[in-house]
DNA sequence: CGGGCAATACTACTTAAGTAGTATTAGAGG
DNA sequence: CCTCTAATACTACTTAAGTAGTATTGCCCG
């Protein structure tokens, strides 16, 4: 089982290293901390499996994938990450990775998914999957309407509800009904959380 | 150089493991995941340099320094954490944490800081250290106090008033006298802005 | 020692936010 | 043509948020 390794924690890298090199069938072909490095990497070794952070400083570890599932290669990949976003999991899930494991989670579980998926099924995070079964079943995924984006990015920009009313030229008791359906379809409990919830998208994204 | 790890990625405890156990004169006596096992651990081993994680699951390891200050146990802190916000840095800073060293530093950096903080001096991750001077220069931001601060930055867990109110073990009253101070310092309208004003700053960072 | 400030807490009040339910209109698509 | 949905708007209600003013405690500093 070939492995690259793309993580910008020394430390982890350290740690990873120590614990799958105790595994004999395991071998590490390779270890990067940037999207560039790792896209070269996995082209050039052809690895089974890529072990990748979601996000390595300013990059996130989904443009590797992005770019490697264009290329025709067919390294699987699992994501490493601290993150216990949901939003992370779904981009991850919807971009094709075949596993995502918590950096918190023993390493036991790393080396159990590595397998999982070196045999050509998924291994994602328990947790995550339950949350995701729930979502699934009461239906709450729905995705937000055009009107409700334009509501929610004038949300983000710090504004009330009368001033986004005035900015849409639309009455406040429309930007309230709004508001209740974004909260509502993104699992959320007041506006505090979903301007955050912007917020932290952009970071994504950049 | 006796040393106890508060740490709950079982990865980088790896890391650590594997890089600290290389000097010969540094110890490790403990290793641990939670605020109550740290402090346990703490006031039995009294170990010279306590290296931990600012988040612990849901804990915060700063709560471990407060609990420990008060025992006055004389351990040195180094805060580890992947954490590039500067809000973070501040609190950790205030509680008078010895150390502060980001996760996706080179070993060397940390074990370096490990000797420094062990000579009884302080050791601040160099980026972090300057973007305070500039700010401490330019006079922008000594405006809050350090419990506003907290209060702001568990507003920017997206927290209600009781919930923060809990966290702090104080009353909510408190908690709305705080925010009040909070938004006429920074000229701000409400809470949904303060979060956004918090999360700019960290974004400063990144 | 006394002054000032931070942190705590309270009451009482006002306003913004959010929920629930209903209704109308316009447009897309089977 | 009919159905479904998004967008609009309203009322009525409940709760969270924020303001204002007062008070106490503890601490640091000149």
């Amino acid at each position: 089982m070939n492995i690259v390794i793309v993580e910008d924690h020394p430390l982890v890298v350290q740690g990873l290293v120590s614990v799958l090199t105790l595994e004999c069938d395991f071998e590490i072909k390779g270890v990067c901390s940037n999207t560039l490095e790792g896209i070269e990497l996995i082209r050039t070794k052809h690895p089974d499996i890529v072990l990748i952070d979601l996000r390595l400083g300013k990059e996130s570890g989904l443009d590797i994938i992005r770019a490697v599932k264009e290329l025709n290669i067919d390294s699987k990949f699992i994501i490493l990450t601290s993150s216990v976003s949901y939003l992370d999991f779904m981009m991850a899930e919807e971009l094709g990775a075949e596993g995502y494991v918590l950096k918190e989670s023993l390493p036991e579980e790393l080396i159990y998914a590595i397998r999982v998926v070196g045999r050509g099924r998924k291994y994602y995070d328990p947790e995550l999957l339950d949350y995701k079964l729930k979502k699934d079943e009461n239906n709450y995924n729905d995705k937000l309407t055009s009107r409700e984006w334009e509501v929610l990015r004038k949300l983000s920009l710090g504004l009330n509800n009368q001033q986004i009313a005035n900015k849409l030229f639309i009455s406040e008791n429309t930007v309230k009904k709004h508001m209740s359906q974004i909260l509502a379809k993104l699992g959320l409990h007041d506006r505090t959380q979903a301007a955050l919830y912007v917020k932290n998208l952009e970071i994504v994204k950049h």
